[in-house]
DNA sequence: TGCTTTTTAGCACGACCGTTCGTTTCCTGT
DNA sequence: ACAGGAAACGAACGGTCGTGCTAAAAAGCA
């Protein structure tokens, strides 16, 4: 890795921590030089553009939830176990990962979903990614016969995922200790629900 | 109401309509002046801060979200039926509220739940208020016999609140025309669980 | 080593930020 | 109608924003 990578990855680890803060749109060039220990058009010089520095610093985001969430979630083995690692990850992946202030992508998603720009795709894309990523997870769920086979997985996703965001919110916001055993509870129920018939 | 008073509500309706695209901290006076056709020091005046300002259009948007979600759904009668009104109300009450770009206060809670001040104070205090409307409800509803007497509440909100927040997301990031569908479903599912047992 | 390419710094730019101040305009009550 | 106060304005402030340009320093390679 020469020294531009290298310097551009320390680069997005700064942007990373203090985005998560505040926010992809307040990230500014001159606040993010002075962290790294850089001049301002030194840092500027490895994007060509605030806003692909927004994107690669979401990108870097994405990666690292795949990396703190999903991929110590494969361990488990398919179906409901593995659902349960994912939510139980993701309840706390941002303190994990050490990035304080929270999810970057949702963060972004709320900045951005009224403003039509290349950065908005990258949020859009980024959360289709775990969309399709969690769906997966359901599917192999029912096929490990753990779930119905008629379930709407688009649904199932739809539900666990208001589960992880209400559970950041409440921990964000009102710092309530209790958000993930709630966000738990709520799982169950969902998995329960969904299950597949023991006896009527 | 005096002239000063009647200004002022002008320019709370004209950032709150921006804030809702552009977010609470996104908002600058001189965009708003422009905006409300008058100075940004004409502006200014009526508020002292940007900190005020911000924290009046919180509140403004607040009383609105009472008046197009709270209010109308106080004609249901108590219980479930109650209950489904605030979420119907809830899921697109941006839309009758003429806020184009989503919750205020939503957007709000992510932008600041990492930067301590009054803003924030205003939007914990703001979604606590809600979280206190909503249990309420919920309350009424196991008075009315059609919830559990030994619910949790506290549990049915926070799951309530999910509905509602997923629901937001894809709807306003995804796009997605059933997010609404999606979301009552999930209401349902949610009303069964916790409804009193119709015979074992 | 010297040479080429990459990386960083310094400086300046126009624009906008929130805020202050003194002035002018408008409204209101008598 | 007029005085007094409220409201709005215009100009300016110190800062920071993102973004170019040019030169120096550093790195990579022969």
């Amino acid at each position: 890795m020469g020294k531009g990578e290298e310097t551009r990855q320390t680069i997005l680890d700064e942007a990373l921590s203090l985005c998560s803060r505040i926010g992809v749109s307040g990230l500014s060039i001159g606040a993010l030089a002075d962290k790294a220990g850089m001049s301002k058009s030194g840092l500027f010089a490895h994007f060509g553009s605030k806003e692909e520095l927004q994107i690669a610093v979401l990108r870097e985001g994405q990666q690292r939830f795949v990396d703190t969430v999903v991929r110590p979630a494969l361990k488990q083995p398919r179906g409901v176990a593995r659902l349960r690692a994912i939510l139980t990850n993701w309840l706390d992946w941002t303190r994990r990962a050490q990035l304080p202030g929270g999810c970057p992508m949702n963060a972004a998603a709320n900045e951005f979903d009224d403003q039509p720009g290349p950065v908005r795709d990258a949020v859009e894309a980024g959360l289709a990614d775990g969309r399709r990523l969690l769906a997966n997870a359901v599917r192999l769920a029912v096929e490990a016969g753990e779930l119905r086979p008629d379930i709407d997985v688009e649904q199932f996703v739809f539900e666990f995922t208001g589960i992880v965001l209400v559970a950041m919110q409440n921990q964000r916001l009102f710092r309530e200790k209790d958000a993930n055993r709630r966000a738990l509870d709520a799982f169950e129920r969902l998995v329960r629900d969904y299950a597949v018939q023991q006896k009527e």
